[in-house]
DNA sequence: TGCTTATATTGTAAAAAATACGCTATGAAA
DNA sequence: TTTCATAGCGTATTTTTTACAATATAAGCA
């Protein structure tokens, strides 16, 4: 599964807190993994994430893990957080698998955490060898309980990932397919900034944008008035997080 | 120096970017360390860090780590980013100087770094074994050569510091004095943020938060009309960031 | 003591940005 | 052709931000 020429470094992780939006609802990309316990066969979710290389920068070993267990490249990948409580790797199941799948002796692991936001029409290599990846509804999280600490990660990328939106609203555009609509468009505003705007108000705005351009095509199939379509340039609108 | 209990973790360290405001400029403490060579003697700066102990968390290493090299306790303390290059620990010099201070054989570090705000006034206990902590303009940074990346990270935690500001304005009182005039709010703040406020919009603005309270005192010693102070009551005034 | 110097203190008007609000249009389905 | 569901679109009001300058006072010095 992965390459053998590079040694792992059992004490530093990185894990992907993957966000999508399905026109209604934002959604968490998790690996569910399966486990075979002699006895019983125990499933359960996490982030996909993984220990590092020796040799390899932190957001190199995000974009690269994210590759292995989805099949995504290019990917928008931003750091957040890094979670260091000594007993966040102490369940045996957790330390099992992973000494099972990297074939490495695992102590205590810190882990550096990203979000990334991805357009959730992309096609996601959904299953690997011990793993399959899936879209969960990101209300679903609070009765999930996940491996690690994931739990608690999840819910700061979030947090960070709210934040962040404010400040750099264009980052929105990575999560909407390359043609939107406009209330495609607002509703993911509203649902991550946690306002409902006016749609004439919001339009007005969203329109002085420099990079959003409006299409000379309407969404097809829709049980109702057409709307038009719009994408968004990102050379022409780009503002600077870091 | 350190206790003997504890095990280092050779792998992951905190450094801790601390700012202080000296009524005029911005400054960060940096420690001073002297190296042996040998043949010559050595005298370089780096942040104040180090490599974590093995039972250790994240933010409870980067309070230990800043008490440790200054004496300071109850300080103002936010994780902003990890530096996990591979270069970074390569220098044999920084590696050598690691290996002496903590009796511990280093290999790569990912280092998780914090920014820090405290008064200036605050007693720093500036001499220690092999360190000496010293307050640097900020300014100057641009031509001090610091140990591992930390001329890097410094600059990305001022960069962190000024957004954090922006969202949190309240934890600029973390740089004030006790009491403090109009004048130094205002002109830290426009240093920080990089504006030049208008006197009188600035303190309109200001007096509104609550938790500011002009204080029945006024700053002695001036050669010239006696400035209000003010105070900043943390309880009343509290945003939250994370 | 009164004059000079340096900074402190204070309000109002204009401009800009954000908000509130409802009627007509049109594609699809029945 | 009617009904249904959502698209599309402009103006008036409120709120926030900005611009701007004259008087007050502590300290130092003649």
């Amino acid at each position: 599964m992965k390459d053998v020429k590079f040694n792992y470094n059992p004490h530093i992780s990185v894990d992907c807190v993957v966000f999508g939006f399905d026109g209604e609802k934002l959604k968490i990309l998790l690996i569910e993994r399966n486990i075979d316990e002699g006895k019983e066969f125990y499933s359960d979710k996490k982030l996909p994430g993984s220990i590092i290389y020796e040799e390899e920068g932190l957001d190199t070993a995000a974009s690269r893990i994210l590759t292995e267990l989805t099949g995504l490249k290019n990917v928008f990948l931003t750091q957040f957080h890094s979670f260091g409580d000594p007993q966040r790797s102490s369940n045996p199941r957790d330390v099992n698998w992973l000494e099972m799948t990297t074939q490495t002796k695992i102590g205590r692991i810190v882990t550096v955490a990203y979000i990334a936001l991805i357009k959730i029409d992309r096609k996601i290599v959904f299953d690997s060898e011990s793993t399959t990846a899936k879209w969960y509804d990101l209300d679903d999280l609070a009765n999930m309980k996940l491996a690690f600490d994931h739990n608690e990660i999840a819910l700061k990328a979030l947090s960070f990932m709210r934040r962040f939106i404010s400040l750099v609203p264009n980052a929105l555009f990575e999560l909407l397919p390359k043609k939107f609509t406009m209330t495609e468009l607002r509703s993911l505003h509203d649902i991550v900034v946690g306002v409902t705007s006016d749609v004439r108000n919001f339009q007005k705005k969203v329109l002085q944008t420099p990079g959003l351009i409006p299409l000379d095509e309407v969404k097809k199939n829709v049980p109702h008035r057409a709307p038009k379509l719009y994408s968004f340039d990102k050379r022409k609108g780009s503002k600077i997080f870091f």
